[in-house]
DNA sequence: ACGCGCAAGTGGTATGACCTCTTGGTCGGC
DNA sequence: GCCGACCAAGAGGTCATACCACTTGCGCGT
């Protein structure tokens, strides 16, 4: 019975750079950093930690690539306000490193979005409502043009997310939404226009549920769609398949579906 | 109605550093990097893209943020293998940011883990339903630690979420489960000993819906679970708000429950 | 009073050096 | 002949310094 450890994935309580992104942690818990504020210069903050300015944008830059703060050319390194938003390029990298199939991504967003859309049937101000309006306004009025399309038909997703009030939600949509949308850009064009009506009708339906605040109705809705999404670009022409890692041909017969992910070990360093 | 464009919170298509991340993009959707593999040294990156050496480890350190890479001191740096893991700090740093609330966590993990529970009833291997039994019974044995207790109830709940057998929705509980254990560790010895039993006994009943292949109960099981530790939680004596950033004394009434997050908008750069 | 421009300040990159750690090969002893 | 200790090459980590690019706001000139 292993008592597994949890430790963070990057873990730096030691060493320079992990000092700085500590001391930006504390800084921020003991309130001395909220959203929209400003931190001090590197030169500054290299001399209050007492490392060297390398080290101090080594640190920053972790902290940037998590969405922790931004820096700004010639201006400074800010914390971002606004919703909390997660790197949403992460998952993106994982896609195209492990393969992931359209059909885990959807079953991802069924999952998330599912949930999303009945807690914004319970809690959605008018003014998300609206947005919610726009979007799917946009989808009509976009039918032909598939590209178009597929931006209205995201921001629509990432406004029910919002709308669930959820920020935690909200961001882990943003993230898989992000995703989705880099996958699927290039084979967008290939969705006929006759599939695009009838996505912006289920939006449609799952803005009604929304509105009327019926949280059932809108996970249904949301499913349903989701669901229907994925069967139709089961059918569309074949994928582009040159955006996934291909396997190296292997001796043996390849199989068919996808391989379980073996954990090969590595040395922990 | 605008046509929101959807960029990368990291867009660095541009800059040195931007480039070294376009590149091992590259290389990795060629199929040149696959996970565990080793990639260049950072003298040879220099040379290849290029750029100096402080450029190409900016670069690299935005990727290991991300999760794509792991560099290990003497020895190179390398692309994970193993199931794909984002980066678990991220969700966490967000949380002492903005302050998430314990029923925000337990909203999203309730969202995200019934899903869960649904697909490993349906897809868990043997090996992985006889990893759950184990964890199971740390959690009887381990009743009267809260802190070891709290290990292996985390270390239940990524197990349901690699039986479902999505990269995607194992990868977001991970990150959700990290930020929570951040949060649960620090209170989590006010843990009434009857509650920790109360909470083994709904995760051997999980386990038994997933092992028996019922994916409904599972997902009430899970669902109920949740729900039932949310409550508990907020019923425990004070819980330590030093972790959490408290508000700046306003001179008017600070609203009761949690105001709206407004965009306060920030130059584009 | 208004606007233009310049200068101070800030992040971005480059160079080069040195340190620590890992790793694998080699040499010595058993 | 085998095994262990040592060492050296190579990798990432840090530092110091300089210079470049961009932003911003103050101040000068009109």
């Amino acid at each position: 019975m292993t008592t597994t450890a949890i430790r963070s994935n990057s873990d730096q309580a030691e060493g320079g750079t992990g000092q700085v992104v500590a001391h930006v942690r504390n800084l921020i818990e003991r309130g001395a950093l909220k959203p929209g504020d400003r931190l001090p210069a590197e030169r500054d903050l290299a001399t209050q930690i007492g490392v060297s300015r390398p080290t101090i944008r080594a640190g920053l830059r972790t902290l940037a690539a998590m969405g922790v703060v931004r820096s700004r050319h010639g201006s400074g390194t800010y914390i971002p306000d606004g919703p909390p938003a997660l790197n949403t390029d992460a998952l993106s990298f994982l896609a195209a490193l492990h393969g992931f199939t359209r059909e885990e991504m959807y079953e991802a967003r069924r999952i998330l979005e599912v949930g999303a859309a009945g807690l914004a049937a319970e809690r959605a101000t008018s003014e998300q409502v609206a947005t919610l309006a726009e979007e799917v306004a946009s989808l009509f009025a976009s039918m032909q043009d598939p590209q178009v399309f597929l931006v209205h038909d995201i921001n629509f997703h990432r406004a029910v997310a919002s709308a669930s009030g959820n920020p935690i939600v909200a961001s882990l949509v943003e993230m898989v939404s992000a995703m989705y949308y880099e996958s699927r850009r290039e084979t967008a064009v290939r969705a006929s226009e006759r599939d695009l009506r009838d996505a912006a009708e289920m939006h449609r339906r799952i803005y009604q549920a929304i509105r009327a605040r019926d949280a059932e109705t809108a996970r249904r809705a949301m499913h349903d769609h989701l669901m229907q999404a994925s069967r139709h670009q089961a059918q569309e022409p074949q994928p582009g398949h040159d955006s996934f890692p291909r396997r190296a041909p292997s001796s043996s017969s390849v199989p068919p579906k996808r391989r379980a992910r073996p954990h090969r070990r590595q040395p922990s360093n």
